[in-house]
DNA sequence: TAACTGTTACGATTTCATTCGTAATATACG
DNA sequence: CGTATATTACGAATGAAATCGTAACAGTTA
């Protein structure tokens, strides 16, 4: 059964150049690999490579029209962020958005944060 | 280099069962079998196999006394819930909690978590 | 004790994720 | 044009995850 687009959840090493295509928006494999070579020590063909599977599962887009190819998120980072999160309460949460929450604030969340969540509540209808 | 206990992230697999030694409390592969049975075909033996992995990596421990071992997870629903957490808020939330909330709370949300969640907030000292 | 039953142990297979070397190809430049 | 360079394409190697068949073993009972 071909799987649904929608379910496709990305690897950890796609996640990687999907927060690097989000934060850096359409880019070629080499500016990929510049920015993900700051932080970790991957070939150039590896990061290639992941790009051409990320764009069989279409994860991301790519514009061909020049010889270097520039690669793009097709999903936001915000819908793809919602899905992970929906996928881990179902799966380690029992469904539970709320057991979600009081695991994820603990000690080390700091007041700002916690002041961004009670803005968030306060703006809700329910 | 060893990895460290407390780094060992289950699979899904994994996560499965844990789910159900969680809820059932330390059980024999059989009870566990068919209890993972209820919603999935999966052979005795692949039950049994993954728990043996699981021991390895001390994701359970288990009781040789009788005949048919006993497993029973090795660390709290909590603790391994904080991790899972954590590990997703570090990799696709760039490490903000409040915006793994955000995205948390949907439409979907019952106005009974939201209210849950209001009191955790309001039972903080921050 | 012998054979039946239920259990664990072991190993093979399959699939997926990751990595990267090398070949093929396209573009630029002398 | 033809050589150098940058890029993509391909496929192999490795390792982890998941599955399950079969062997080995222990305990039970006829």
């Amino acid at each position: 059964m071909a799987r649904d687009k929608s379910a496709v959840k990305p690897t950890e090493a796609e996640l990687t150049l999907l927060n690097i295509l989000w934060q850096m928006g359409p880019a070629t494999v080499r500016q990929i690999h510049e920015s993900v070579s700051a932080t970790q020590k991957t070939g150039y063909t590896t990061v290639l490579k992941i790009l051409q599977i990320m764009h069989e599962k279409s994860l991301v887009i790519r514009d061909e029209t020049n010889r270097a190819h520039v690669y793009a998120a097709a999903n936001s980072e915000m819908h793809t962020q919602s899905s992970l999160i929906k996928d881990l309460i179902s799966k380690a949460f029992g469904g539970s958005t709320s057991k979600l929450v009081m695991r994820a604030i603990d000690e080390s969340t700091s007041a700002e944060e916690i002041n961004d969540i009670r803005q968030l509540l306060n703006s809700l209808e329910k």
